[in-house]
Formats: C-alpha cells, sequence, structure tokens
DNA sequence: TGTACATCAGTGAACGCGCGTTCACTGATGTAC
DNA sequence: TGTACATCAGTGAACGCGCGTTCACTGATGTAC
C-alpha cells in the first residue's frame, strides 16, 4: 500500500533528518542505515541522495543537529551559572541528555568522525566553548588562564565520561534522581568544595 | 592458494581471538566480524561456530580479554600507588591504553553490551575494584567511606572521559606527552592539589 | 603392534538478508512568453 | 489566461557486496580391544 500522498515530499530533508532521530530513538542498537531512514519517511530507497551526498552526510547532519540540542540543553539547565553548585547543573543536564537520548548521543560520539565537516565541527566548538567559558565565569579569578582551560577539560572529560560509563551500565543509573546525586558529587569533588549536594538545588 | 595446512588447527579458539585482536589494530573502524576473523584465522567461514556460540560470544570474548589487559597495564603503571602522583599515572595508563587499542577500547564499551555475558562482567567488576582500592590506599583517611566511593568513580569517569573524548579527537592528542600532561592536571584538578606535573615522574 | 570405530574439528555450498549506490526514468512544478 | 518547456524531486529496478547462520558432509584423531 504505497499511500498516495503527494510526489513531492516537500521537505524531505527535514523528514530524512526527522526519521533518523526517531529510528535512532526506537532501536539504539542498530546502526543508522539510508535505506531505513528512507521507509520510515515513506519515500523510495534512493529519494535522500537529492538531498545527501552519502550515508555519511545524513550521519554527521544528525550529529550535528544532536549538537545543537545539547548545547540547548545546558543553557537551559542554567544560563549563566557563577557558582559551582550552578556549574553541576549544567552537568548533570549534560549527563541527563545522553542517557535520554543514548542512540543520538553514541552518533554524535562514536559513530567515525569526519573531521572535514563543518556542521559537525563547528557544533562541537560551540560545546567546547561553552564549557570553558561557564569554568571560567565559576572561577573568575583562576590563577593562570590556562588552568582554567585545564579545569573546563577535565570537567568535559568527567560528565562525558560519567555519561559514557552510564549508558553502558557501568555504574548505577537505577533512577535519574541517583544520577543526578552521582554527577554532583563528582564535580564538587573536581571543584575541590564540600560536597554541597543532597537537599537543595 | 588454500595454504595446505593441517585439518586440524590446533588452537582455533585461541586463533580467532589473536585474529579479531588484529583486525580491531588494523581497521578500527570496520566493524568486527566473524567471517573476517575466521578468514583472518586461515579456516572456512563456520569453523569458529565451533567454539564461540555465534558472533556476539566472540565479541564478548574480545572484551573480556581487553579488560584483562587493561587491568594489567594498569597495575605495571603502578603496582600499588599510594601518593596522588602515581595515582595520576595510573590514569595516564589508562588513557594511553585506550589511544594505543582505540578499536579495542571501543569494543570493550561501545558494542551492545551483553549484561549476562560472565566473563565481561567479571572483567568489568576487576577495573572497578582496582581503581576504588586505589583511591583508598591514596586516601585512606577519607572521611565516609562512600565519599572515596564517590571520588573513586569521579577518576573513572574523568579517565573514561578523556580517554573516548581523545579518541574522538576532541582533545589536543598531538603527542604522548600532551596527552599524558593533559591526563596528569586533570587528575590532580580533582584531587584537588596543585599541579605539580610538568618535570617529574 | 594392529585394527575398528566413535568422536571431534574442520569444510563448503547454500539460505536469505539488508545494505550503499548507480542508473535511466517520470511525474510535478514553475517560469517565460 | 494559455501554452511550451526547463528544472527539480521523486521512482524503481538493478548491481554487487558481506554478513550471520544452517546443514550435511568429511578428514583427522585417539581410544578400546
Amino acid at each position: 500500500m504505497p499511500q498516495p500522498g503527494p510526489y513531492h515530499h516537500g521537505d524531505l530533508r527535514a523528514a530524512c533528518l526527522r526519521a533518523a532521530r526517531d529510528l535512532l530513538e526506537e532501536d539504539g542498537s542498530a546502526a543508522l542505515s539510508l535505506r531505513a531512514v528512507a521507509r520510515r519517511a515513506g519515500v523510495s530507497p534512493t529519494a535522500p541522495y537529492r538531498h545527501y551526498a552519502d550515508r555519511d552526510a545524513l550521519v554527521s547532519a544528525v550529529a550535528a543537529e544532536g549538537y545543537r540540542e545539547l548545547a540547548e540543553s545546558l543553557a537551559a539547565a542554567h544560563p549563566a551559572p557563577s557558582a559551582p553548585g550552578e556549574l553541576a547543573s549544567v552537568a548533570v543536564a549534560y549527563v541527563r541528555f545522553a542517557l535520554d537520548h543514548p542512540a543520538l548521543f553514541r552518533a554524535m560520539f562514536a559513530e567515525p568522525c569526519d573531521p572535514a565537516d563543518e556542521a559537525r565541527v563547528a557544533a562541537t566548538a560551540v560545546i567546547t566553548a561553552y564549557l570553558r567559558g561557564i569554568v571560567r565565569d565559576v572561577f573568575p579569578g583562576a590563577a593562570p588562564p590556562d588552568r582554567a582551560d585545564a579545569l573546563a577539560t577535565a570537567v568535559w572529560a568527567l560528565v562525558h565520561g560519567l555519561a559514557f560509563l552510564h549508558l553502558d551500565g557501568k555504574l548505577d543509573g537505577s533512577s535519574p534522581e541517583a544520577v543526578a546525586g552521582q554527577v554532583r558529587a563528582s564535580v564538587h569533588a573536581v571543584l575541590a568544595l564540600p560536597d554541597t549536594a543532597g537537599a537543595g538545588a
């Protein structure tokens, strides 16, 4: 039943992205395939080639979209953190994003990365700059500037590692609260502050 | 040219593992396939089924071997660390292992994990217990015991994150020294100590 | 020491699958006159 | 307003591929007598 539908789709480019995202949400363990995306979008297997040069281009587009959404999630957690506890909230949002969109997150980082894909590189840079800026705001007096950079990298690596270890079932992710608590405790450890988590924000 | 060779291989089980490892070292981006492993081992495509129930069993065996080797690498970096600097050396070894065996490392963590595979679970537990023990040794007086646990998890996540970010080309991995320095700096940041890296051990 | 036979570890043909990608095509759209 | 035609976004058949897995088989090994 070929579903009459219009011959021209309208916005197949976006529909492919949407379909890819849906597939990742539904069965994250399967690799993303162009044919599956086309099927999902209700279109012939070759139609996506009108909009994407090849499979890699589609995957890169999906990854870039993921980066943008991740950045949004972080910003939504706290627009301009200036205290360690607020930074911790951003960290929690990072891990939360990974757990809420496991397959997307994996695609963003684990798919063989094309270093030449501009959108992807740019999207990564946004994340890096964002984290760096946050850490600088939280520690305005960090002695040498590259110390702040080192700290920013450490924070990123920490939350990234927590995210992946959770994704791979190596840590206790039984409840969102457990995860959040874990992340806060870790961030506070990094920032060398007494763990003020537990109750409050 | 079917290479005469003996009909019976001798130890095909081990040869498959070896072949799988070789393939991962050579082309880490390709997925590990049973047929490729058989080919590499110089054996018919179905011979491995004598020794592994299915593809997953092979991959799990490879991953388990990887965990064992990772544990060895960590132990070799420092048999019984008791000072932060020694702990940092272990951290460097962790990241080094990932960069030296990128595809293996990915297979260990990113392959859809079979939670039921005993060898694999056991091998993971060894890593966890090892890191936990180290952190406890380095901080014998850590106030509540679960604080030491949190710290151990944070350290693990930190090095794990650094490893993956490096694997994915998100950090400066231009030279082994740069990587090691980065890792040391991060660990010291976590441990809230002045960064004593740079020159010495 | 020699032979019969069970067991084991391989072979090789075959299956059905989904994939990425190509190609020549055709239906729909929109623009120029 | 009406028609001719270029352009664009789809179709659908076909290619060759490597995969996991099955099956009936056969060659080699080792044990019992």
